[in-house]
DNA sequence: CCTATATTCAACTTTTTGGTTGATGATTCA
DNA sequence: TGAATCATCAACCAAAAAGTTGAATATAGG
């Protein structure tokens, strides 16, 4: 089975739960290891582990192993397609209604 | 039991998927019943249906019973919180999101 | 009234997600 | 060397997601 899963798809995905924006959310003060990262939440370590593997699955994040400690940062470039999807469709959406009116004008005030 | 999904998650995991970012791009277009929804795509009417049920539970879309069709249309405004933090996120992370919202203009034919 | 259409519901399967705990592999440092 | 630290792996669990088929519910229309 080929993935199903594009890369927009992971993205979104990755988004979509709570934990993951805020770590998002706390790599744009600064880069952090893995048990920085993971000290402000209940869960266990490994936990926060996956988290990250989905993030960086994602292209979100970038992993570099510096001695024991596995720093992450952001890689802000992989949000663009996401995001350029979601401006668009807001866009689009609601400029809706300005959109008919400016064909009517057209058709109307044409010849 | 307190719901644990944010609306913000909600709208996330909505996007998460192609058939359904498909759907909002062809209501874009027009308002629609299920059944024509759902002509395109390999999966069952059911799957649809489970599908827009999705999208109405994160806001995306609202259903209304028209005769015995059920007439679905964009609800634009609820991707703007999603939309928010993706975009303050960007404006944070990217060092060139003047490039992008360039490249989003191009897109839209700009104002 | 009867039948076809539009949609959902119910039950079921499979896969994915988000979490746990305990073991394991690296690495640092006293 | 040996103990502590950092992170992942492996195995497991429960719940949710994504699909199926078949029955049920409304409504439309001859």
């Amino acid at each position: 089975m080929a993935d199903p899963h594009t890369q927009m798809d992971s993205v979104f995905a990755a988004l979509s739960d709570a934990t993951r924006r805020d770590i998002l959310r706390r790599l744009l003060e600064a880069d952090a290891p893995v048990n920085v990262l993971a000290d402000p939440y209940e869960m266990s370590l490994a936990a926060v582990s996956k988290h990250l593997a989905i993030l960086a699955r994602a292209g979100l994040i970038v992993q570099e192993k510096r001695g024991r400690e596995k720093w992450c940062k952001l890689d802000p470039d992989a949000v663009a397609p996401a995001a350029l999807w979601m401006q668009s469709f807001g866009h689009l959406a609601l400029a809706d209604f300005d959109a008919l009116e400016a064909r009517i004008d057209q058709v109307l005030g044409a010849e």
